[in-house]
DNA sequence: ATCTATTCCTGGCTGC
DNA sequence: TGCAGCCAGGAATAGA
């Protein structure tokens, strides 16, 4: 089944390997593939983006920011997204921005991806929860006191919190050996410290390892991460689990796959 | 506030 | 190189 899902760490690998070609260049040609790619407007976004330079390059939640000399480019990879420097076009490529004469490609199967352009920070970015690697237990229980329903919808909500989507969610869960229908309500301080810890050390790992990779995931420079070899739980429903052996399970939660193990994770 | 359902899209997979 | 239909899902949106 094909699923690359860039959350967090692979949109931080893009824009830890990107950076280092873009800043600095302008963008001396547009030419937009896909008119969904330009949210429907190729023309007037292609005229937004034209002789701006890139200032800088950071992520927001799962949002590729970058700031130019005037305004802000943001770019979201959904599904199947991905940022390529320097490559050669293909049937997938929906847009190529021409940096000082060198390709960047907005590549994407499914179309679900978005590449904006706005003066200002726009609405959906700023109105993004913290960022999980930017917050410290104490904030973390701050965030969570009050909030009601099951732990998995309130991690997928990038209000709450930005940047987890569906495979580290059930990864952040069964390393804190958490139920994903877990009430929030009913996590006391020591399992919002486990949730909380779980989450910064998946994350983390998850970057140092390049990013995750279940199908094709690539960063900028098309390299594949691997953190696909340490998931534990998604896409592993009726396998073993890795701590005590009985098959991991699979449930819809909140329109989601939804992977456990049913021992280890008991609700 | 929180929930569900729907929409967008393509290609891998299943079942016949 | 069979093929129709199902399935995967992030975010926006509508409605309960």
């Amino acid at each position: 089944m094909y699923s690359s899902m860039p959350e967090l760490p692979e949109v931080e690998t893009v824009v830890r390997t990107l950076s280092p070609h873009v800043v600095g260049r302008r963008i001396t040609a547009v030419d937009f593939h896909s008119v969904l790619a330009a949210g429907g407007k190729p023309d007037l976004l292609a005229g937004q983006l034209l002789g701006r330079s890139v200032v800088s390059v950071r992520r927001i939640g799962k949002f590729l920011v970058f700031d130019l000399d005037r305004g802000i480019m943001a770019v979201h990879l959904r599904m199947t997204g991905k940022l390529l420097w320097n490559a050669s076009p293909g049937q997938h490529t929906r847009a190529v921005l021409s940096l000082d004469g060198i390709p960047l490609l907005f590549d994407d199967i499914r179309q679900f991806g978005r590449l904006t352009w706005s003066e200002q920070l726009p609405g959906n970015i700023a109105k993004l929860g913290p960022d999980p690697l930017n917050l410290s237990a104490h904030q973390f229980a701050v965030l969570l006191h009050g909030r009601r329903g099951s732990l998995k919808p309130l991690l997928l909500k990038q209000e709450f919190l930005s940047g987890l989507g569906n495979i580290y969610v059930d990864e952040c869960l069964f390393r804190a050996q958490l139920h994903p229908l877990t009430q929030a309500t009913r996590l006391g301080p020591l399992r919002a410290a486990r949730l909380h810890t779980a989450i910064v050390d998946v994350l983390t790992e998850a970057i140092n390892a390049g990013g995750s990779s279940v199908s094709d995931y690539v960063d900028a420079d098309g390299h594949t991460g691997d953190f696909q070899r340490f998931h534990r739980v998604y896409g592993r429903q009726g396998e073993p689990c890795v701590e005590c052996g009985t098959p991991i399970a699979r449930i819809v939660v909140a329109q989601r796959g939804t992977h456990f193990c049913p021992r280890c994770q008991k609700r």
